[in-house]
DNA sequence: TTTTAAAGTTGTAATGATTACAAAATAGAG
DNA sequence: CTCTATTTTGTAATCATTACAACTTTAAAA
């Protein structure tokens, strides 16, 4: 999943989607976007505010909650829903699926697979935009420590 | 999904199950689960507390909030992360997928697929024990009403 | 370049879900 | 019946998120 191109994405890159999406590419949301973009730990507000605040001490925690909304809207970021845990956001949008640990809470990017047999949704009168696949269980360092 | 055995499931089965799982079968715990195992609409806390309580004056939603998380953690009942929504549960077990509503948030049970060509876990050094999938889209009724 | 209006940001206060905790009630073992 | 562990309850605290209004910035018009 990671791709060089995401982690090594220019501020010039981002200004060009943020426009692209018919977004003002604010110092803001290029670092928010940026942040997202540069990072694959799938971060939460907290986690994102906590790295961006040192470099930009007036960033509102309000700002990041609208920025990744916005983000989120425009198809640039998509959240995630977890168990057990509050909002993650992830800014890499090539298709994939998820492993959390459900011991640590870490997300893991995983190639992206498609479910065999696909129910007819169109005769249950569903229309399907997006389909998310998630696993969970222990990653290896849990796995480890557990054994210990 | 939505079997004959758990819409019609007794109080009896009820307090079996959560003696097998080695737990008390209160008069709460009975309500909770048997709530679950009632309906298929994935309800909140809230919805759960507010269709319990009139029967149950006493009833605490501190009571819910402990009983659900004393059936996830036995396994009896299982605990959706949807996305923009507060958590729901599910108390039927056969393994199944989801199809979220991004209108209403209305959750329908689907039959389970599993996905193809499952990415090799254990070179990642990921022990999964549990696959969740999920689609987003338009239900009928939403998608009617937008119609319109 | 100045003016102006819209867009974006900020901080504070409110909300809402969830958890902590301690007291009260209950149930099973002896 | 008594005792002890378990369960339930209500209140208060916490934590994530949103509402809102004031302030700032931007871009475009004059």
């Amino acid at each position: 999943m990671q791709t060089q191109q995401d982690k090594d994405v220019t501020t010039i890159e981002l200004s060009r989607r943020l426009l692209e999406a018919g977004l003002r590419p604010s110092v803001q949301r290029l670092a928010v976007l940026g942040d997202l973009c540069h990072h694959y730990d799938h971060p939460t507000v907290d986690t994102i505010y906590s790295r961006l605040q040192p470099q930009m001490p007036t960033l509102s925690k309000t700002t990041v909650y609208n920025t990744l909304r916005v983000l989120c809207d425009a198809g640039l970021v998509r959240s995630l829903n977890i168990e057990y845990a509050n909002q993650r956001f992830d800014g890499h949008l090539e298709p994939h699926d998820h492993f959390i640990c459900t011991c640590c809470g870490r997300v893991y990017d995983l190639p992206h697979n498609r479910t065999a047999d696909l129910p007819s949704f169109e005769d249950l009168g569903l229309q399907v935009d997006r389909e998310e696949i998630s696993y969970y269980g222990f990653c290896r360092e849990c796995r480890d420590k557990q054994a210990r």
